[in-house]
DNA sequence: GCAATGGTGTAATGCCTATTACACGTTCGC
DNA sequence: GCGAACGTGTAATAGGCATTACACCATTGC
């Protein structure tokens, strides 16, 4: 069906298109950005754009699901590099902290939302592989301990929302707030954390 | 400089405005609402909203800060009913979910932060109008409880932000999730301030 | 009642950009 | 090298909508 030629091209022209979108979006936003700027940027031509994503939704969606690793993987590294509960806690904090405040990852999380309003299937695609997985993953964690003995205060799904809500709520700050929030914050986000470990008795 | 009457009139249109605006933004959001579309549905005329609002951001600016009440006076008025600690934020705890699980509060959070993505000072204004002094107001409250030698783990600031992270933790996941998130997390809402209230010492 | 102030309705104007069409160069398998 | 498959560049199509202009009706103060 496709030589290894062909599709060699096609990919090598999908990667340099999403890069270069992605930049443009990251920088403008999706509505303002034309696709002929995609274009110019990344070399290319409008016709292959449509013929690799079909419409300019198409190279958002690309975008955006091209980085929309869910937080689960973290997770799970973080758990299998092994420790107590507060040292794994505190490592997938890191984690999250460089992730979901990366202004590369609030700026794909705002054009979301955007985009959201018109189109829910879309927000319900990235939702679904975002934070549904990540907090499965959390749930899925805290119940481990929970069934090999550890002592614990609540339960499993209300700490993994806690434990994710700490995050969350800066993502959502940022968003908004386009880095003003973000001083004021993340030097408290350790307090923060450590208040969610102490008060789940997991130190 | 403006009769009573001018007034009167240009008041009456302002608000019918502003309220078929409300309607049709929450509905489609800002950019896929065309000026006609809304005074088609107030009554009036393009001229006269060129002339309350100057153009189409001027109303959305009007919309949205009629509405961005911050929660800081929520919080006052559940610490002026008084009572201890833990009871008054049981009590905010109430206030504050109603007001920003509101669908309409959601819906204009999403309309600011798509917004932001191309106007900081807007989404500024917004932002110090609305979660620094919810934030404000919160802290002040938690320092005062301190400050009359109740006990309580953990900084002013950082159990305001805490608490406050509860929520918003929630209008985040909601405005993307369009209601998919909510149901799962509203259920536990009380789980988690049981928590932050019991990690706080404030039971 | 009447002028003047001010609101109304309609119809341009102008710009932007998604999407399509098409004729032309380039690459690749052989 | 050759020819077919494939990407490219440009330009036309088309629709949407903010914004402005203008001629016409309604209120209001006197």
């Amino acid at each position: 069906m496709f030589s290894a030629a062909e599709s060699c091209r096609l990919n090598r022209r999908r990667r340099a298109l999403i890069a270069a979108a992605r930049e443009l979006f990251v920088e403008q936003g999706y509505e303002k950005t034309a696709l002929s700027e995609i274009v110019e940027r990344s070399g290319g031509s409008l016709a292959t754009v449509y013929k690799l994503f079909g419409n300019k939704e198409g190279i958002l969606e690309a975008v955006v699901f091209e980085k929309a690793s869910s937080g689960a993987a973290m997770v799970d590294e973080a758990a299998r590099r092994g420790g107590a509960p507060a040292e794994i806690l505190w490592r997938l904090s890191e984690s999250f902290r460089s992730h979901f405040l990366d202004p590369e990852t609030v700026a794909l999380v705002r054009i979301v939302i955007a985009r959201s309003i018109n189109d829910r299937a879309f927000a319900r695609q990235f939702f679904e592989q975002t934070a549904t997985r990540t907090l499965d993953a959390l749930t899925e964690l805290f119940r481990s301990w929970k069934a090999s003995g550890a002592e614990m205060s609540g339960e499993p799904e209300v700490l993994a929302e806690l434990f994710l809500g700490l995050f969350v709520s800066d993502v959502h700050t940022e968003a908004i707030s386009h880095g003003m929030g973000i001083l004021r914050t993340s030097e408290r986000l350790r307090a923060r954390t450590n208040f969610f470990i102490a008060g789940a008795g997991l130190n």
